[in-house]
Parts: structure tokens; sequence; C-alpha cells
DNA sequence: CCGAATTAGTTGACTTTGACAACTAATAAT
DNA sequence: ATTATTAGTTGTCAAAGTCAACTAATTCGG
């Protein structure tokens, strides 16, 4: 019966029943932030130095789509925005004690569902199958990847 | 360095990477549809008998949104939308020529840009990716599969 | 060193998605 | 026969995305 089954087809539809699943867990416990946001405060975390338009490379999107959304993140105070030193250009966005907390929250409320969707996988067919996204991710012309600070401490 | 990558981030980030390249390719072959829009196409000419709800179900949203991208399909005649005889309250979907022809265009399109999303991918692995992507459809309370009406031919 | 090109960020206008409730019409259930 | 459910449609509103224009800072080529 398979034919040829689009790539974006398959990948849409499981973005789509994990990200409708966590927004909704998000929303049972208060967090009124979406996938992306999170994804977002996770990036901030795990990297330093991080400017707005290493997340837009990051997660594809236009530059002023993250503006928007560091703003929003702004206004609930899980960020802070800052003019980097060196060049008065770019924007370092640190994450908060509070940002800090509800990634924990959220990160939580995620791999408890990944774990979820994912029952029933190998722990080696899912290393295969994070490889395969990874390489459509460098197949696609990815950026390389980020420098991990080492510390993944709140300011 | 692998902090336990949300798995919602993965997939958006491929699933992006995807989709805007898949536009591009598109609009460079002045065909105006997008990703969803081709998706829909797709499951038309795959399965007889297709109802709005259905095509809701598939692609996990919601039906308004469903009958907005059914409405602009019929706009560009790639569509028709008939009464069903046996339930009034079901309209079935047919794909017209046209809606065949552009099909077939943007399905050469998808896979050829999947062969390069995917290239150095083994077809074991790639066989596992599919099958996981379908595990976290299933483990996300999937409906049951269609039934092919056997003839992909257009009206 | 100077002007041109590039880069990061921001803003505004506009379109499209998406969430959600209300509603109609048809069918199914009790 | 009344009630509940289902499919589809519409309206409203917020969020996401596109795109162009613009500022300010930096880099590049001469």
């Amino acid at each position: 019966m398979e034919l040829n089954i689009p790539l974006g087809y398959l990948l849409g539809q499981s973005l789509r029943v994990f990200r409708n699943q966590l927004v909704f867990e998000f929303k049972e416990k208060e967090i009124k932030l979406t996938l992306d946001q999170f994804v977002i405060l996770h990036l901030l975390n795990a990297n330093c130095d991080l400017i707005q338009q290493d997340l837009a490379n990051q997660l594809q999107k236009d530059k002023s789509i993250i503006v928007r959304q560091i703003n929003s993140l702004l206004e609930n105070q899980y960020v802070v925005r800052l003019t980097n030193k060196e060049d008065k250009r770019k924007k370092n966005l640190i994450l908060t004690k509070r940002g800090f907390e509800i990634l924990n929250q959220m990160k939580e409320i995620a791999s408890e569902l990944s774990g979820k969707l994912l029952s029933g996988v190998s722990e080696t067919d899912l290393k295969v199958f994070r490889n395969v996204l990874g390489t459509i991710h460098e197949n696609g012309g990815a950026e390389e990847e980020f420098i991990n600070c080492g510390l993944n401490q709140p300011k």
C-alpha cells in the first residue's frame, strides 16, 4: 500500500502529535508557553552567548519571529536581553532564575511525553532515528554545532 | 554534549528544513501550494471517499482549518467537493485532472528533495526511521489505516 | 583610512494558521 | 420522538509567518 509517503507528511504528523500533547500538558500545569518557546529556553540554557540570529538559524525561522518570541519571554521575565560588549549589534540572551525553573518543569513533561510516544522503540532504533533527523538537518545546510559553555546554571 | 534534546525540537527542525526547501522549489516552478495542501492532494489521490473530517484526523488539525484549505484548493480547481449520497452530512473530496497533474509535479519535487535530505542514510536506517515516526503517531492515539481504493486515477 | 557591503536587530503591514465557540443540517441512539 | 452525536461552516481573535524597510555596528576592499 505504501506509495512513497512524503517525508514532510510523516514528520508533520509526528511533530503535531508531540506538540499538541505537550502544550496540552503544559496548560494543565498552568504553563502558558509554546513548543518553540520551550525549545528557545532549552537552547539558551544549553549554550552560552546565544544571540537572536543563532536562534533564527537553529529554528529555521525569520529573525523577526524570534524578536517577538523573545519579547514575550522578556515580558514573562524568563530571559534578559543584553547588548554584547564586543559587538554592539549583538544581543546576548540569558536565562533568568524564573526561566530556569520553568524550563526544568517543561523538560520533565517533555521527557515523560517522549517516553510515552516512543514506547516500544528500542534504544538502538531510537539512536538511528535521532541520527536520521540530524542528517536531514545537515543535508539541509545546517550550521556548525554550538559550543556548550559547560555550566547549565541560571544567572 | 547531548543533554537530552527534546524530541519536538528535532522533529520541528527537520520538518522546517523540508518544508522551507519544498515550498522554495514549488515557487521556482510557479506552484503556489503549501506542504499541507500537497499532503491533502496526496491523501485524496491515495484514498478514495475521503471526507474533511478524515483529513482533519490525519493532519491533526481542527476541521475549520481543513475547510479553509479545501476552499483554497477549490478556488484553484484542484479538487471538487461533493455531498455524499448516503450521508448528506459528509462531503467527498475528489481530485480533478488539474489537481492530479500538479500533484504529480509536486510528488517529483518532493521525492527528489527527500532523496537529497536523506542522502547518506541506508535503506535499513530509513526503514527504522519511518517506523519510529509511525510509532509516534500510533502511540499518540492514531486512527486506523485507510483502505486504498486501488486505482489512483483522477476523475 | 574611507566608503561600500554585510550583519544583527527592530518595526510595520499584511496574510495565513490555529484555537475555539457557535451554529446548521443530517444522522444515530435511546 | 426526543436527544445526542457528527460533519461541516462561519466568525472572532491571537499567534505565527512573510516581507520589506530601516537603524546601528562591524567588516571588507581598495
